[in-house]
DNA sequence: CAAAAATAGTTATGTAATGTAATTAAATGC
DNA sequence: GCATTTAATTACATTACATAACTATTTTTG
């Protein structure tokens, strides 16, 4: 007989990449939409919280923080200059590379917008407990370890 | 006086979504990376996926499943049906409507790319216990959830 | 029952993230 | 000193994803 069976994703909840993407997807859409109101976006915002966090950092190393290639960051270092959140000045030993540090207004911006982040993933993480966060984190951290492993094999 | 640190990306480890970037990014590449011979992405595996699980399944309902829009689904179904590994029929009770289901090769296909998944997720998953899976997934579920719930208000 | 609203699949289009290749200038290594 | 490497950049292609609009139906409703 024909049993008529609500269409679901079980087979594919099994595998943690599956989770990993509609979690990261959800995560992704809040985040963005929190950082609007300071002109930041997500990547926007990681560049310039390194930058206040390691002042001094030069865009290689800021690009091998993120993971991210150095082509693709200079547009977003561009955003944070053009909005007088970083200044780009020239390394006095390494006449090739620069010297990223934040503004003034770039600290505050970079203040505030952490604030903001902090309470989306405050009502994101609500209903996980701290032992079950930090499980989470340390979980993803190796997750990623392993999985960079695998491909620069 | 000076004390040369190494730069790090601290600030941004305590976020959970920034964790959760960095581990999707690297699991994405490498799933990608073993669905390559199957001729199959991460979004045309799933879609497949649950076609074969689901047979008789609707574009609009896998869209919702997969938290996509309808009209993104279209290429993907495209994709599918012309490697043959899908069929689009003429639903009997709504005309408007198709019904998808999997060709014997787009069986065949799924469960050798189902294998190849499974092996690189344990590759990915190895230094993760299975409690710590456990919670892992569960974590990961409630946030999206809570994600989405905030984006939806 | 006829008109209005909603739904299914599609097309077109735009944006954003990411990757690759090539260029220029400077530093490093042999 | 010359070849190689490195830093930042530019140009370009690809992919994922969102939005709006269109056609053909179905459903709702007045």
């Amino acid at each position: 007989m024909e049993v008529e069976t609500e269409p679901d994703d079980k087979v594919l909840r099994g595998f943690a990449g599956y989770g990993l993407k509609r979690a990261w997807l959800a995560v992704h859409s809040e985040l963005t939409s929190a950082l609007e109101r300071f002109d930041l976006k997500l990547i926007t915002y990681s560049a310039l919280a390194l930058i206040v966090a390691n002042p001094g950092l030069r865009p290689s190393q800021l690009a091998e923080l993120l993971a991210l290639e150095r082509s693709n960051l200079v547009g977003f270092l561009d955003q944070l200059e053009k909005s007088g959140l970083i200044r780009r000045s020239a390394s006095r030993v390494d006449r090739r590379a620069q010297v990223l540090t934040a503004t003034d207004a770039g600290r505050e911006v970079c203040r505030k917008a952490t604030e903001a982040i902090a309470r989306s993933e405050e009502a994101m993480l609500g209903q996980v407990t701290q032992a079950e966060r930090s499980v989470l984190t340390g979980a993803l951290r190796k997750i990623e370890t392993a999985a960079a492993r695998l491909r620069e094999e």
